[in-house]
DNA sequence: GTGAAAGCGCTAACAC
DNA sequence: GTGTTAGCGCTTTCAC
């Protein structure tokens, strides 16, 4: 029933060598305590054998396990990936595994995650999640392990979080297109609840006050971060007879949703309407004309949540605790000056 | 020291109850041998205490950790992500955690991977690797924990594996073009040594042999699977003078690059030149004109073998050990009736 | 039906 | 320096 018993162990190598497991251990764990001769053969013999120490064994007797959980709600959405790829390359930078989590953005999964915290299987965990609240976050700070979030949107003195300045790359979208003479400039809302959609919007409102450009609630619509929406926004904001001559997407797909909307009225961009996104999605390089858009750092995103947790693994938790990673904008065809 | 001293353990819950760490342990385990009171007794105070059992114990005691491997060449590569996402989602549904491993498709690192196996952390191993020779694998294949192969090219006895029936869909393609009236149809390979290009081509040569096409070997070109190699090695057809009406591309990468050059030459897709990819990558559906192509069963490969792999676990090896997963032809616009 | 005790493979404190 | 041994937290056999 033991699914290892052919296996080779510390025991073995230790009977061979002639010495006592003890000395094994230390030579694995490059401690001293042996002498060099001793230390030679115990090596050799490991080598001969192809000897592995079962890291569950080692874990429990106290040592860590070099696994780090990452927690997201999906693995196969291009964005998602690209955090996990940052976190991926830190990781085994410094000889830790990853121990991908995907909660498919379902509540329930996302709270269980945090069983991954007493099961002493990880080291530490870094969370991206959307529906856990402050609080059921602020008593998981307890625990011993430690974690850091991705997008958590509070401010903490106990939670390590990175996160993209969204508003930041508001403010820097919306500057952008002011910078070519535009001031009638519509904004296009993501989700109901999405507080970056919002703190994308708090970045156009204060480009526009910096600017004195006056707000107007008529230019505001929402969208859902889909192309359909985009469409649908842009549609509702065409036919209200407002005008405009630019828009800020919060997102790059309803972006391409309100460039579908503007065609079918007969509207060119850039000719007519410039348009910004949000994101840098892959298709804004391919689409036609070409998207200008704010790329958000996304894999430095999981590096950083990756430095940062291996930084309090390593004993030197850093003193900052939120991380605030700047966008940049990427300047393509979609934008004209007027 | 010790990281987890907080904890509470089971001896505290046997001690709670009255009771001894087995009957505990029987408990958490749905096994028989404790009174119905007893056991209700110990629910409740499992629940009261929220105790979650430390994995690595169990597992070194000899129950199984729920841990898979996967071992994939990158992360971020939309490919891949789609077999991770596939894998993924079985694995939840059955009760196992995803267990990372990216190699970078670096030789070493694909290699390194097979410690997993003596480390006593996964239960089993799904591979995808390019560099692992045929014998390494059959001598791998002699460990106790399981795993199964992804794209492993070569027919065994022992190897589970799971790949995309790429001759079957170089077939399709061709067929689809011969269909469509074409006779004169290049063929672009991928990377010299890629045997997923070879099996498409061997498609293409039964497919013209089926239809009584003669084989003519100045349509056939080498590209290395990137949007530049196909560039290049149309544009080296085109300058041949070699009379062709039709493109099969061994990838859409290359597709991009064949009508690139085909445009610059004044060629159009599909008015002049039919062209057919390979993948279906994101961008083939954007493209203008949309590409046709053949879609690899992606995330049904992940699915697939993460099914194999539990069942495996479950005690029941299934008898068949290599899965040839079928191809799908997509029409879009780049090919015409001549 | 219940509890004691022997591992699982390793680490680290402690004698020798 | 070297070897012995007591855990780490859990499972499971085996008496009771």
């Amino acid at each position: 029933m033991n699914k290892r018993n052919s296996k080779i162990k510390i025991d073995d190598i230790a009977k061979i060598a002639g010495v006592s497991k003890g000395a094994v251990s230390y030579v694995l764990n490059n401690k001293p305590g042996v002498s060099k001769e001793v230390r030679e053969r115990i090596l050799q013999i490991i080598e001969m054998y192809n000897y592995k120490p079962n890291k569950l064994a080692q874990a429990l007797a106290g040592k860590r396990t070099n696994f780090i959980a990452l927690v997201i709600p999906d693995i196969s959405d291009m964005f998602y990936a690209r955090i996990i790829k940052g976190v991926e390359e830190t990781l085994a930078k410094y000889g830790y595994y990853l121990n991908l989590y995907s909660t498919h953005a379902n509540p329930e999964r996302e709270h269980q995650v945090f069983d991954f915290l007493d099961m002493g299987i990880v080291d530490g965990v870094i969370v991206m999640a959307y529906h856990i609240k402050k609080d059921f976050v602020e008593k998981i700070a307890e625990k011993e392990i430690p974690f850091v979030f991705i997008d958590y949107p509070y401010e903490s003195e106990r939670i390590y979080s990175v996160l993209v300045d969204n508003e930041e790359g508001g403010f820097k979208a919306t500057e952008y297109l002011i910078s070519l003479g535009h001031r009638k400039i519509a904004f296009i809302h993501g989700s109901q609840d999405a507080w970056d959609s919002f703190a994308r919007f708090s970045g156009y409102l204060k480009a526009l006050e910096k600017y004195n450009i006056p707000f107007n609630e008529n230019l505001i619509k929402r969208g859902d971060f889909t192309k359909e929406g985009g469409y649908n926004a842009v549609k509702e904001l065409i036919e209200s007879g407002e005008e405009f001559s630019a828009i800020f997407s919060a997102n790059d797909h309803m972006a391409f949703g309100a460039i579908k909307a503007l065609k079918e009225k007969g509207l060119k961009v850039p000719r007519d309407i410039s348009i910004i996104g949000f994101d840098n999605i892959e298709a804004s390089a391919l689409s036609s004309p070409p998207l200008t858009t704010i790329m958000q750092p996304i894999m430095q995103v999981g590096k950083k949540a990756a430095e940062i947790l291996i930084k309090i693994l390593s004993g030197e938790p850093p003193r900052q605790k939120r991380y605030l990673l700047k966008t940049q904008l990427i300047e393509r065809k979609s934008c004209r000056k007027i």
